[in-house]
DNA sequence: AACACTTTGTTTATAATTGCAACTAACTTG
DNA sequence: CAAGTTAGTTGCAATTATAAACAAAGTGTT
């Protein structure tokens, strides 16, 4: 009855230099055997208790990375998508720092600029697009870009991060008010960000309760 | 390779009396023949285009209902869930108003509280409240809630359904200086809704232009 | 026909949020 | 040790949301 192929791929998120990247790794198979590509799999329906299972399953195994936040993005789906037929990927998105990358150590994970991609095989471009769209989008209203940051950061690195991710300048005080009620974080007591020409910055980490939950704002900001 | 059970299922949302209601049918096969659930059905690759193109044929199939609002909501997977194995299955929700059940005039379709239901098979039950909570934080920031509403309607009438999603008052002139700012009412000449023994009010309706599209807000309600 | 009653729709006032600018704090560099 | 720079805070202005009060337009009742 179903020769559909259904797989989960994974938008692996990160922030390098400032700027939103993407991980890609080379095709280990035909199709587009050698092209870069979203880290994806078939589903393991032995192995797998679910698709979010699969999904961690296919991000460890390429990337050696074990996300603190995955969420499903959405299915894509259709005839066109995939030479070998009609196919269908269940995606998740995730976000980490770019440290936990390069602690992972595959070499063969590529990081890209969101916007600058090209040659994408599959329907990849639109998915990272969506994957974009939703994470600038939740930004917005809660407390996701934390994820982006590594396990200590101070406000003023966690507002920078907010600033790339929408785009805008943020109104400092209004900044710190936001994050102040979402009641996330905690700082770290006599950890400060120290070396640089000026007043150093507190250090702050996620409380352990959100380690895996974000907070979110009624007004957005 | 693949011994998924792809299918796709629709949750279709609608008041009936201020309270929200989800469209189940009784099961026409095998496991669960004949209790109630929600409609939804396999993937034909060959007929249709993608997963929400197939979400469409199966409720026009089994409800006779084009619905102007169909969205995806998430995919639900795992082994537990079917007891014919590993499956998977791709859920929009739509919502119409209870006029446009009424006219589709398919029998089978029955009605039911989201808030009173039991003995829902599969994971229907946790669907079915995914698709609830979805609608109701979206509706307190964009204009979803319209599509419940008929062709036309008043503004007490609009920000009555806005208040059962949301189970709160709504100031008026906050709701309407919202729903102004929107954009996406005309109110239609003349058209007054008589008949009651106080002040008529304006009907609206939805400009052309936004039959399918949602307009967002910046800071909710 | 006048008046009470009810809900619609608008106006005005009050409270809450947000944004700006100025300030103090704490470090490094020359 | 003064100059420079960013961190973090304070107070006020501007904006926006909530609440209360009012005016408008019907029906029902005497």
């Amino acid at each position: 009855m179903t020769d559909i192929i259904a797989t989960v791929d994974v938008i692996l998120l990160t922030l390098k230099a400032g700027i939103l990247n993407v991980a890609l790794l080379k095709r280990d198979r035909e199709p587009y055997f050698d092209v870069l590509a979203l880290p994806g799999g078939y589903i393991h329906p032995e192995e797998d208790a679910d698709t979010e299972a699969a999904a961690e399953r296919v991000l460890r195994k390429k990337t050696g990375i074990v996300s603190p936040y995955l969420e499903q993005l959405a299915t894509f789906s259709g005839q066109g998508r995939d030479p070998r037929g009609w196919s269908l990927s269940i995606c998740y998105y995730a976000l980490v720092s770019s440290e936990l990358i390069e602690a992972a150590g595959h070499p063969d994970v590529k990081l890209h600029p969101v916007d600058a991609l090209r040659g994408l095989p599959f329907d990849h471009a639109g998915i990272i697009a969506a994957a974009v769209a939703r994470v600038k989008n939740k930004s917005s209203y809660s407390s996701l870009p934390v994820y982006l940051c590594g396990e200590i950061f101070t406000l003023p690195q966690l507002q920078a991060v907010y600033e790339t991710l929408l785009n805008e300048p943020i109104n400092k005080v209004s900044f710190r008010r936001k994050i102040e009620e979402f009641d996330i974080l905690e700082p770290i007591q006599g950890a400060l960000a120290t070396g640089a020409a000026h007043r150093p910055a507190q250090f702050y980490r996620l409380k352990k309760q959100y380690q895996k939950r974000l907070s979110l704002s009624d007004r957005g900001l």
